[in-house]
DNA sequence: CTGACTGCAAACCCTTTGCAGACCG
DNA sequence: CGGTCTGCAAAGGGTTTGCAGTCAG
């Protein structure tokens, strides 16, 4: 499924920008990657870019497609779904609950809620199947994470921020 | 972060039960295994169980824990956070959005309502750490898996559903 | 030109699998 | 006791990293 080819222009345009501002090189790969990801409505994995680039690239290699994909990450040009990295967590809880999740550690907490139980879904998501259950999924900063973001946050003052790469299990 | 021990017990006690009914055998482990889980309010990955389990059973293996967590989902005891075991996929919609995802395939699709977009957020969930995005995931089976599903639904009449484990990127 | 970037291959981590011995029922 | 289950070790799949050559600016 793709996405409309103004607005996967608009998007390239965008990364064309924001890549000359934090004053990373337009490279030929970089420009055909972010294509991509831009054009496909569902949210393709390094493999499938892969995939999808070999006709036109046949020399890209997927780790250039990793190293490009989190680089785009880093300066919020894309986003990732699901869990970074991590192991497959599991959830002993059978009721009808939602999640609050750390978007630095991975620290994930239950939460009830009946309002958020019963949501009302647009109509439209029916085309896409059937549909067995709505979760909500809450992101932010856990109160541990924040602190310690403040207290080294004195020393970094540089543009690009780091991907997290530490792993947690509170 | 430890659950009510009484819950704790209920749990297990249900575990037992469903154990017994579909007749699978309960060692040590298996109990061990599954009271680490139900006691955990941090859905811990095979890994953070192997740790916790390490003082009480020395020789438990990892490969057991594995086994024994995707047996428990399968019973329907437990069951996994995010994405089964994927590798990450990568989004360049960055409009607030939501998710319709495919629980047999993995199919990921977008779709949007303001609604949805400012949903109201139990107080308790401050708690946790600040709310920076809420984000609902619906979860069903998509139309092309249903198709699949039903025709193979003929010869198949066995009681315990094999954990799918096809991949897809559509 | 020169440092940033790519491609290659090998390393890494999490998870799964094959097999021989151990244990539940 | 017999078949299921465990532990071990090794394989497997996705992702990352070190290095030497290449390319954008």
């Amino acid at each position: 499924m793709e996405v409309d080819r103004a607005e996967v222009e608009r998007r390239v345009e965008h990364f064309m920008e924001a890549a000359k501002e934090a004053g990373i090189k337009l490279t030929h790969q970089r420009i055909e990657i972010f294509r991509q990801v831009a054009a496909s409505a569902d949210h393709p994995s390094a493999e499938s870019v892969l995939k999808a680039l070999q006709p036109r690239m046949p020399t890209v290699s997927l780790d250039t497609i990793y190293r490009t994909l989190w680089l785009l990450n880093d300066l919020g040009l894309v986003s990732t779904l699901g869990p970074k990295r991590e192991s497959v967590r599991f959830d002993a809880n059978l009721t009808h609950h939602h999640h609050y999740v750390c978007v630095r550690c991975g620290l994930t907490r239950d939460f009830e809620s009946a309002e958020l139980n019963s949501l009302h879904i647009p109509e439209s998501v029916a085309e896409f199947g059937s549909i067995d259950a709505t979760h909500v999924e809450v992101r932010g900063v856990c109160s541990r994470c924040a602190k310690e973001q403040t207290e080294e946050s004195e020393r970094n003052k540089s543009a690009i921020k780091p991907r997290g790469q530490e792993k947690n299990t509170p």
